[in-house]
DNA sequence: ATAATATATTCAATAATTTGAATATCCTTT
DNA sequence: AAAGGATATTCAAATTATTGAATATATTAT
């Protein structure tokens, strides 16, 4: 309807805490959804919800690898966004720990589970 | 709740048209709520009501002079944040007209008609 | 084929946003 | 004090977002 139409389409995407949440775990990379689920401590149907309207504003995209679905964020620059806004809101720098996730099945979280077989790396 | 909150907010406050339209008139300076009434084409009240979103998300403060109620953006950070997002959105830059507007009675579009008496600058 | 795992979609209840209409408030002029 | 203009608030109906529960789909292993 508006010249403003588009940016506030992209802002009304990025209004809720759990989708920011998702978008900043994707800013190490890739990630898949199970994994989204250990981070957020969400039930894996919200997830995909909250990943559906991100996928459908057109700012993340999936990539199938066997049974599990990747995430990536498809514009960098989306996350400058997120952080300037954080900024203007007052509030610390954002920072996630990207470490691995104990409950998480994942292969970035637990390679030899699923590459090798058996082994973990908890410690 | 999360860390994530208040970025989400100040997305939620931005996440309507005619709220970043209005930003987008306060970025030449303050006007009054009649001047974004007539930028915008729509009642007033439907202009209060975005504008008090606006305040209430602590993005605007208001002045009053007179009867008439002029309206600024705290932070001009908030520019950046709507053009970086327009050009996410894949748009051309935004540029509103700061021209005076013809059918507004305020003293930006109307100096001479309020401060010394009848006069218009039209033609 | 069956079972198990990973993810997506649908459904429904609740809550929040949008927006017009009506009204209230505050200021200025007379 | 009364009238008129500028702005804010309240109310209500329509629309949209949120979120849990149930279910469907796709993949892998048996």
């Amino acid at each position: 309807m508006t010249t403003f139409d588009p940016p506030a389409k992209l802002f009304k995407a990025l209004m809720h805490p759990s989708r920011l949440m998702i978008l900043e775990t994707l800013r190490d990379g890739e990630q898949c959804v199970c994994h989204l689920e250990a981070m957020l401590g969400c039930r894996q149907a919200y997830i995909s919800q909250h990943l559906m309207v991100l996928r459908e504003a057109g700012l993340v995209e999936d990539r199938r690898d066997g049974a599990r679905i990747f995430y990536r964020v498809v514009k960098p620059k989306l996350f400058d966004l997120v952080h300037q806004a954080n900024r203007l809101s007052g509030e610390k720098p954002i920072h996630i720990s990207q470490a691995k996730v104990n409950n998480c099945p994942c292969p970035k979280c637990n390679p030899l589970a699923n590459d090798e077989g058996g082994k973990q790396q908890d410690g």
